[in-house]
DNA sequence: ATCCTGACTGTTC
DNA sequence: AGAACAGCCAGGA
């Protein structure tokens, strides 16, 4: 993962569909890093650093738990599409978990 | 080149 | 179920 790495997961977090929900290991994985989990959380990082992606659907990616992590706004955006939190703050991957494809 | 940091994850207490 | 640990790798100083 060189230069641009950044790029490639904004565009693979731009194909989420509303309502559903990825994982940054997922994100990794697809980008053909199974191990680049971190990078996918830095990548998305530098977008509130500083780098003006409003296209990104960045809450629509919580952690391997389905737990979002980044705070009311990421929690509230998902709700307003239709994912569900449980009452340990985690959201049914089985249910909302995007598979990578389009259509389930 | 080296060191430090971090929107993570799986394993192990 | 929750917390600590250790790998992981790309950027920035």
């Amino acid at each position: 993962m060189g230069l641009g790495c950044h790029e490639r997961v904004y565009q693979v977090v731009e194909r989420i569909p509303r309502g559903r929900v990825a994982t940054y290991g997922q994100i990794a994985a697809m980008l053909g890093d199974p191990r680049g989990a971190r990078q996918v959380g830095y990548a998305l990082a530098a977008l509130g650093r500083g780098r003006p992606r409003p296209q990104v659907p960045w809450h629509r990616v919580v952690n391997a738990q389905g737990r979002a992590n980044l705070g009311q706004e990421q929690r509230m955006r998902l709700e307003t599409e239709g994912v569900v939190f449980d009452v340990a703050g985690r959201a049914d991957l089985g249910q909302y978990g995007w598979d990578g494809v389009d259509a389930r």
